[in-house]
RNA sequence: GCGCAGGUGGUGGAAUUGGUAGACACGAGAGACUUAAAAUCUCUUGGCCGAAUAGGCCGUGCGGGUUCAAGUCCCGCCCCGCGCACCA
């Protein structure tokens, strides 16, 4: 008898499924989901593919099995594309993730190097994938002419490692997000000219599509926390002497009699106009000191600080003089930089006021109803609200106003990897998109990729690439020496998976429509930055007229990951992490790896990594084959239809199961029925033929999409030429399911006191009476009459008594 | 602080959404095979009483409640985890 042995069954398929890939992504079949889950059939799909994400592992496990598999480089928008819902698409699209992959493989490797990454792989020669570069590049240039590209300069943070700046949604509790171990720095602020996109534009309507999402509340939740919409108004007070205005914001206008005070952010523009000369020394002192201090240090320190800047404004509601203060718990990048303080009613404010001693003024008693508010004394906070503003606006000292806290994407990075910002920086015409027909801009060929060190990127070094002549005027010009936020590339790959060799366009319409939006996206760690970037672009795409729908994913999961054994995340640092290849060159397989993760839990859930979890689904699929090699030794013997039964009954729950991405219960089904198998084949010695083949044909679909290399093995094994892949699904038939009789609870009180078979058929009455007359309920009920008799259909009795 | 999701055996987790709690697996124990071990196969395994695969009592974080019936619903606590966090 062969035994199962991974080590040799693995590559043997891998081979097989590289060479004919098309073949097993079959376009036509409505297996959409089977196949999704079964087609990813490098061994890293254990860790990443097929559900919990071994989290810090991705980026080397995926670039050494790209080499292993041949390809030269790997891109973020790989893994991201190589995901559950990648081979979706790789699947409608009829193309193979293989193929996939070869299209959307821009250059990384090269980076690393000039980064002095240390990972051995870093020595591979990047190669570049002109035309996704060239639609990323369209993109921009479309947000562009749409004025939702624009350059601007501002604080922005920057990663020291890296050298480039980051997006607020790429710095993680004050680190970079690829550098975020305990021994990594944490990043500050820099003032950059760079690129945005307007991504506020979209923010009301990203909001409101929000909740009609099919996403877990959960995501929905970090969706609109992120945007962070909020209703009030913006106050004009006139700065005393000066008539200097100040603009704050805030959601309470109803309190602007008891603004007792105006506090401004230390970045604040016109904090040095209204600095009296008595007061210079100390604003300085106090501005210098906290724009030193990173944005995480101010946070940390609650204790509140503050300088008073000398000047009065007047209050346009009370005409009273209020002392504008400079603090840092008032965010410059926030409403207008400035708020007016309402100690006596906001915690914050509070905390200041006491500190420093200024006045508080309650103006909302406990009834909720204004006072001390002049003609809107005795009004409702929310009508005083309205009535405030109205009041304001008539006046031309404010209006009403919606601020969000969500800011413009930097897409600038400092790089020499990503797509090229194309865009030529004319001394007379400015910054003039690189015409359509001249795209894509390719990266050049350099030596040496460290960054310029002028907070420009490698780009600025490579003079032939750089100096171009100005498309408008003919000029000398320079090249933007930026790329593009590989973020883009994944905010649009699965549309162009859809249509991924289209030269004339990023996409067919028709064909995108056909297939968008997505099923089912399963990801990780992607509830805020990736899901609302990938709505943003879509929507976009959407308002050219490009896709109907203006949502990418339907249904959205945000997976577990596996931690170390004490919780703790892996991290190369500490060096607590598991390597999904040790454990699978170790004997045991990809196909167990794989089919542990996605029982060791639900695929939402996080889990801890457990050395026994593997051994066990080993040994689970090691009787799978064992079944299906004695079936195969064995001779015709006796007729039996015993396994039938368990069979289609497995067929089914594995299948609701699967639909509901209930794996690890799909799974369990799976093991239910291994176990039943193994008891029928000793009493029939697999005699039945006809009905052994099907119960195991059945078995061995069942588990391919979690162990897709032995079940393939075994399938020819039963004699197919054709993958188990391709459209082996089995179908149950529910008369197998139904039964002549039933088991029936008995219980009395609510306890279970006894079972009873009856047949399928009896009544109602005739079911209640035979448990009535069991003698553990005679004993329970005891003389007296029972009070009720409850009859749960093909469940349960329940007995009320005295 | 705000929000979200949870708390079930020694462990990971099941439980058709109000209907037999603990599926399946790990671990542990016993047996078979073996010179022996590993592997494999079979059985046992929530706690307590009991010879018992007779039956009983207790049991889903804690305290109350609704119900014929509560892990599931309601009220009040406690504890872990995650996300956001000076957003005016």
């Amino acid at each position: 008898m062969k035994r199962y042995n991974p080590t040799e069954i693995e590559p043997k398929w891998q081979k097989f499924w590289d060479d004919n890939a098309t073949y097993v992504a079959d376009l036509n079949s409505d297996k959409k989901k089977y196949y999704a889950m079964s087609m990813f059939n490098y061994p890293s799909g254990a860790g990443i593919h097929i559900g919990h994400a071994m989290n810090y592992t991705i980026s080397d496990v995926m670039a050494r099995f790209k080499r292993q598999q041949g390809y030269e480089s790997y891109h973020p928008v790989g893994w991201d594309a190589f995901g559950l819902p990648a081979e979706n698409f790789a699947i409608k699209s009829g193309i193979s993730p293989q193929e996939s992959m070869k299209k959307i493989i821009p250059g990384y490797h090269k980076q690393y190097k000039a980064m002095g990454w240390s990972n051995d792989w870093s020595k591979e020669i990047a190669t570049h994938d002109p035309q996704y570069y060239k639609w990323t590049q369209w993109i921009f240039a479309e947000m562009f002419k749409a004025g939702l590209a624009y350059q601007d300069s501002r604080m922005q943070w920057w990663c020291d490692k890296d050298k480039t700046v980051l997006s607020n949604e790429q710095v993680i509790d004050g680190k970079c997000w690829r550098h975020d171990s305990s021994d990594d720095p944490l990043v500050a602020k820099r003032e950059i000219k760079q690129w945005f996109f307007k991504i506020t534009d979209y923010a009301e309507e990203l909001l409101e599509a929000t909740d009609a999402l099919d996403w877990t509340d959960t995501v929905k939740l970090a969706q609109k926390n992120w945007i962070g919409k909020s209703q009030g108004a913006e106050i004009d007070f006139v700065v005393e002497d000066s008539g200097q205005k100040i603009r704050v914001f805030t959601t309470r206008p109803d309190t602007l009699f008891g603004a007792t005070f105006l506090v401004m952010a230390p970045e604040h523009p016109v904090l040095a106009k209204l600095t009296t000369h008595d007061q210079k020394q100390a604003v300085d002192t106090y501005v210098t000191e906290s724009t030193k201090k990173s944005e995480l240090e101010r946070m940390e320190n609650k204790e509140k600080t503050g300088v008073f800047t000398g000047s009065y404004a007047i209050n346009p509601a009370t005409n009273k003089k209020v002392p504008i203060w400079v603090a840092d718990y008032v965010l410059y990048g926030y409403g207008t930089g400035a708020i007016m303080a309402v100690p006596a009613h906001d915690e914050r404010d509070e905390e200041f006021a006491k500190k420093f001693d200024l006045p508080v003024v309650q103006v909302v008693g406990d009834d909720d109803c204004m006072k001390g508010s002049g003609k809107f004394d005795g009004l409702d906070v929310n009508k005083a609200r309205e009535d405030i503003v109205s009041w304001l606006e008539s006046e031309s000292v404010g209006e009403s106003k919606t601020t969000f806290k969500i800011r413009d994407w930097s897409v600038s990075r400092q790089r020499y990897w990503g797509a090229p910002i194309p865009i030529i920086n004319c001394p007379t015409d400015g910054a003039v998109l690189v015409p359509n027909e001249d795209l894509p801009v390719v990266l050049p060929e350099l030596d040496d990729f460290a960054p310029s060190g002028d907070g420009r990127s490698a780009l600025a070094r490579a003079d032939d690439w750089l100096k171009v002549k100005c498309p408008k005027c003919g000029g000398d010009a320079e090249r933007e020496t930026d790329t593009l936020d590989t973020y883009i590339c994944s905010s649009w790959y699965f549309l162009r998976y859809l249509d991924p060799t289209n030269d004339e366009k990023i996409f067919d319409s028709n064909i995108a429509n056909k297939w968008q939006p997505v099923d089912f996206y399963n990801g990780g760690d992607h509830a805020t930055a990736h899901m609302i970037y990938a709505r943003f672009v879509t929507r976009f795409l959407h308002k050219k007229g490009l896709i109907d729908n203006p949502e990418p994913f339907k249904r959205f999961l945000f997976n577990g990951k596996v931690t170390a054994a004490d919780g703790q995340m892996f991290s190369k640092s500490k060096g607590n992490g598991v390597d999904p290849l040790e454990i699978i060159n170790s004997g045991y397989g990809a196909d167990s790896l794989r089919t542990y993760l996605m029982f060791a839990a639900p695929l939402d859930l996080w889990v801890r990594w457990d050395e026994q979890g593997v051994p066990g689904t080993y040994r689970f699929l090691n009787r799978v084959w064992t079944l299906v090699q004695e079936y195969d030794e064995a001779s015709e013997g006796e007729k039996s239809d015993a396994m039938l039964r368990t069979v289609h009954w497995a067929i089914k729950k594995a299948t609701a199961d699967i639909d509901d991405q209930k794996y690890n219960t799909a799974i369990a089904a799976m093991m239910e029925l291994t176990n039943d198998l193994y008891k029928i084949k000793v009493k029939d010695n697999y005699g039945d033929r006809a009905n052994w083949k099907f119960a195991l044909e059945s078995l061995v679909a069942l588990v391919a999409p979690f162990a897709p290399h032995m079940s393939e093995e075994l399938w020819q094994q039963l004699g197919h030429d054709t993958s188990v892949h391709r459209d082996s699904w089995p179908q149950w038939d529910d008369t197998y399911l139904a039964s002549d009789t039933m088991t029936i609870a008995v219980q009395v009180n609510g306890k279970l006191r006894a079972e009873i078979q009856v047949s399928a058929d009896a009544s109602d009455d005739d079911i209640k009476s035979q448990a009535l007359a069991q003698d553990n309920v005679v004993k329970f009920v005891g003389d007296n009459e029972p009070l009720k008799v409850i009859y749960v259909p093909k469940k349960l009795v329940n007995v009320v008594a005295k």
